[in-house]
DNA sequence: ATCTGAAATCTGATATACCAGATGTCACTC
DNA sequence: GAGTGACATCTGGTATATCAGATTTCAGAT
């Protein structure tokens, strides 16, 4: 008895692996495709072929159609049935995914704003003190690091598992693009006070305030990224 | 040359066919098992089979599994590698499609109220129009067909493909659960205002307020739905 | 030179076979 | 009787062959 306790003590503490976790050839084409098109690798317009691309990847095309199957579902490519498979994504897409990324992300932070809780609460202002220090210090990869646990944060305090997945299709920049983005001082600055409002009004329960905020926020650093992305100012309205 | 002249004007105007309108197992399978989802057919939790799902359609594998790489891309069922597909739509996964929906669709109808012209702000009109007649008479049929048509309008005023197509997927209910609700004629004169005052608001190009109309009537519709759908009144927040 | 349309060819769509991880069963051990 | 582990079996994952619509090519007719 005396040994299994001290056994129990010694059991390295193992994590439980998400059964989802594992990774598929599906999977992997699926994050390389949908990379390479947000990255803009392909023009709107252009065609992709299944069996060329199962040479390229060196697996069957049936990995292949499943991916695309699913990059189709997100609004990247149309798939013409026994004609070919043509890239949708363009600026005025990108454009239109923030738009949707703000429209979720907003409704999302209305209701966290209703839903959270004191402890919740505090992680949130704990991440934005954090972020407050790793702007000073211009980390990169640590800010980076810190935006994903805000918003991870924010979705988890508005118990929307459903939104909150919806939100994860509609972003098309990647860590790279994001590193760019947070080289500048000013746009870090800009970010951070953003957080910390947002911060403020949901653990305030300003559902209205935090909505607004939040949707002011994604479009504007939206806006950056598309000019980064694109290269070229999005027109006012 | 005259015999030609005469020739283009008797042919027939067929309309060009949409490449993407013919219709393939996977897609008959798609709509098929997503509906049934939808409708209830599955508890939340409930496993799918894919090999038993090709036999009950009575086609191969692989269109199946390509449908429902679809579906789990639409959140409704989740795909555990090797292990099955498990249903994931619930009571709580319909209310957030509708605040999804009443979040993308608010946006669409901001940007509708920015970009109407002329002649699509008079059809709108024209269709709200209808829609009282078929309201007084109470034609329900006409109803949910005026209905597809008034969001139609709106999405394209707004000139946005990717959101349009984006709220397409969070509609939980079909035309059967719609004809339910059309048949209480208060909930018809609801609608009715409700539209009236949305055409309104775009038309006179006041976004804040085509936003705001259009978030409340979806939401309002919304539970109203899932009141049916489920059974439950929805709790007061 | 232009037009026609049959045939070659390209593409995705579907069917089938087989692989490997996950799960359940149950004889065997202690 | 409780625990163990080999094995049968179930599931989705992948590879391959074949089907059929769409497009292109190009010889032959005008």
């Amino acid at each position: 008895m005396i040994e299994a306790k001290q056994g129990v003590g010694r059991v390295a503490a193992f994590e439980r692996i998400d059964p989802a976790f594992q990774l598929t050839v599906r999977d992997h084409v699926y994050r390389a495709i949908r990379s390479a098109i947000l990255s803009g690798a392909f023009a709107t317009g252009e065609r992709l072929n299944e069996r060329q691309l199962a040479e390229q990847f060196g697996v069957s095309t049936t990995p292949i159609k499943e991916a695309l199957r699913q990059i189709e579902m997100e609004g990247l490519v149309e798939t013409l049935p026994r004609r070919g498979i043509a890239i949708r994504f363009s600026m005025q897409w990108a454009e239109e995914m923030i738009l949707a990324r703000a429209a979720l992300e907003s409704m999302i932070a209305r209701l966290a704003a209703k839903r959270t809780d004191k402890p919740s609460g505090a992680e949130l202002l704990a991440t934005v003190d954090l972020m407050k220090t790793a702007t000073k210090s211009g980390d990169a990869d640590q800010l980076i690091a810190l935006n994903e646990t805000f918003h991870d944060h924010i979705h988890r305090s508005s118990r929307c598992g459903y939104l909150a997945k919806l939100i994860e299709r509609q972003q098309f920049y990647d860590a790279s693009i994001r590193r760019i983005i947070h080289l500048d001082p000013t746009e870090r600055q800009k970010a951070l006070d953003e957080h910390a409002s947002i911060a403020d009004a949901i653990v305030a329960g300003d559902a209205d305030l935090a909505e607004r905020l939040m949707r002011n926020h994604v479009v504007r650093s939206g806006e950056t990224y598309l000019s980064i992305v694109f290269g070229k100012q999005k027109a006012p309205e």
